[in-house]
Order: C-alpha cells, then structure tokens, then sequence
DNA sequence: CAAAGTTTGTTGACACATCAACTTAAAATA
DNA sequence: TATTTTAAGTTGATGTGTCAACAAACTTTG
C-alpha cells in the first residue's frame, strides 16, 4: 500500500474506496509487486530489483549505472547498492571504462545469464499475459486515463 | 519504482515501455505517492503513514489496530509501530478497551485533530481533482480494467 | 591552463513495505 | 473447566524507495 486513502471519509461524498483511483493504483501496485517476486522467486533466485537490473544489463550494450537510471527510473543509490551486491554475489561484472574512468561497464556473468534464462519465460508469459488481458480498446483508455492522471501529479496545489 | 520492467527486452516484440501496463502502474503509483507527502509537507508535518491512519481513525468510532488494518491493507507491524509513536508525539490516544483487553481504542488528539484539519483541504481537493479528471466513461473501464488485472495478480502461472 | 560547473557514482539517513516468529487475551470445544 | 484454536498486537529482520550530501572524473568557459 502507499497513497490509498488520503480523503476525507467524513465530508467527501461516499466514493467506494473502491472507486478511487488512487487507491485502486496503490493496491494494485503492491500486488503485482508480489505477484512478480513470487514468480522470480519459484524460478530462481533473483529479487525483484536484481531481475530489474538484469533486464537493462541483458539488453544494453556497455549498460552503466546512470543508463540503468535512465531506462527504469530506480534511484542511483539503490542502483548502487544492487549493482554492488551483484558484483560481489558474481551476478556482474564490472570494468571501469577505458577513458571516462568514472564510468562502469556493466555485464552479465555466466551464473546471471543462467539465472535471467530460467526466470525469463515465466515472466515473460507473465508480462504477455497482461498484454492480451484487456481488449485493445480498453488498454488504450487505459493508457490514456494513465497520461491524465500522469500529467496531474505534477501538480501539488488544486485551484477551485 | 517496482514492478516496471519484468519483460525480455530481447525478444518480446518491442512495446513500448509507455504502453506496458505494469510499468505505468509503477510510475503513477510513485509519483502519487511522492505528490501526496509533498502535500502533507506543505500543510503540516504529517507523513503519509501518519495521514493514513488519521484518515482511519477520525472516521472510525472506536478505532483499532485491527480495523485500521482492515481498511487500509497497511501492514500489521507498520501499523503498530506508526501508532506507537504517534501515541509518544500525541497524535493519538489509547485506551485498552473495557472487556476485550487485546484491543487498544485509538482516538485523535486536539494536536492530530489540528494537524488533520489543516492538510484537509488540499488532500480533499487533491481527491476531487482525481474524481473530476476522467470522464466518468473512462473512469468506470479504469476501474473495470483494475479488476481485471487485479484478478490476474493472483495467478502465478500463465498457462499457454 | 585554471576556475567553475556538470556528470557519475557512492554513502548515510530515514520512511515505507513485507514476512515471520512471538506474546497475550479471548473464544471455541471437548 | 482444561485444552485447543483463533484474534490482536508486537517485534525483529530484511528489502525497497526517496532524498540529500558528497567525492571523483570529466567538460566548459574565461
């Protein structure tokens, strides 16, 4: 859970929490949160955050911390730590670049790439599963509805 | 961020990140979140956690841990830790309830009363913005759609 | 070239989230 | 009533998310 409930259950009209939307986010956010560590962890044994990692590193050539910011929005601290951890845990390896030495290069060892390939086709049945869930029609108004609500949390005061 | 990115950027034929569901979810989930403690910030001192059970507790006669919990989803222990110190910085009182003695009746203080009346208005309006921002077409298949994939969190497997 | 500014990554602090083991009190039932 | 089960809260461990201060390496500009 997170935002959920930040409304004023004795003035505002009766809205079902289960009409808010931002509720419905927050709830439907921390199960598909723990829908995803539930099947990474039934195939393998990366967290969330490594198998996070991972599928930047898997797909980016000479992929750096800031790159993996950039691509997934993760804080560099927590990228940091991860990264570090996967190091040691041998689930990268890292090389400082050869003239900007304040970059790492970033790859995959042997033992992640086995262990990304076992988890990968349950996550991705997973990820196509919800693809095909929703009528075409639908997830666009989805996506949509997503840009709205987007572009309003920007905002942090409401004129009348 | 959490979920985002669980898809094989090798091979899943390229959606967009923008268009994968998980991902929005993710990142409106976030910017919700962060949106509702600046808020808090700017019309008091209340985090969201602190928000969250006043919002409970000044709509409950007779609130408890257990019922906070049972409205919210907050984890149990989260709960019990955030009530204890808000009972030492007197946002909420307790009281071991007359007959049931496991229960702890919780009940605002003329300080969280305060506090609470203050951020009201711009977390209210916050909420009515939200409401109004989607035509309700859009907002009955948002909710629809949440349903949906709220259903699909529960499985683990994704059969073909 | 040197000062100033920017980018890259690290670290510390703290709030939030999840899970499991545990205590105490009440309720169920044998 | 004694035993077992269930409910209410607590606590510890560990991971995640956010923010801010920071050091080091590079870039820009005067």
């Amino acid at each position: 859970m997170e935002d959920s409930i930040e409304y004023s259950a004795q003035a505002q009209p009766d809205v079902p929490l289960n009409r808010l939307v931002t509720y419905r986010i927050a709830r439907l956010h921390a199960k598909l949160n723990s829908q995803a560590t539930r099947i990474l962890k039934e195939n393998g044994k990366l967290t969330l955050m490594q198998w996070r990692i991972l599928v930047i590193v898997n797909a980016t050539e000479d992929a750096t911390h800031s790159k993996i910011a950039a691509k997934t929005q993760i804080d560099g601290g927590q990228i940091s730590r991860c990264v570090k951890s996967m190091i040691a845990a041998d689930l990268l390896s890292a090389e400082v670049h050869p003239t900007d030495h304040r970059q790492v290069n970033l790859r995959m060892t042997p033992k992640s790439t086995a262990m990304f390939q076992q988890a990968l086709p349950a996550m991705r049945k997973r990820q196509s599963y919800f693809g095909k869930a929703l009528p075409k029609e639908q997830h666009d108004v989805l996506i949509t509805a997503f840009d709205t609500l987007d572009a309003m949390t920007e905002l942090s005061v409401f004129p009348d």
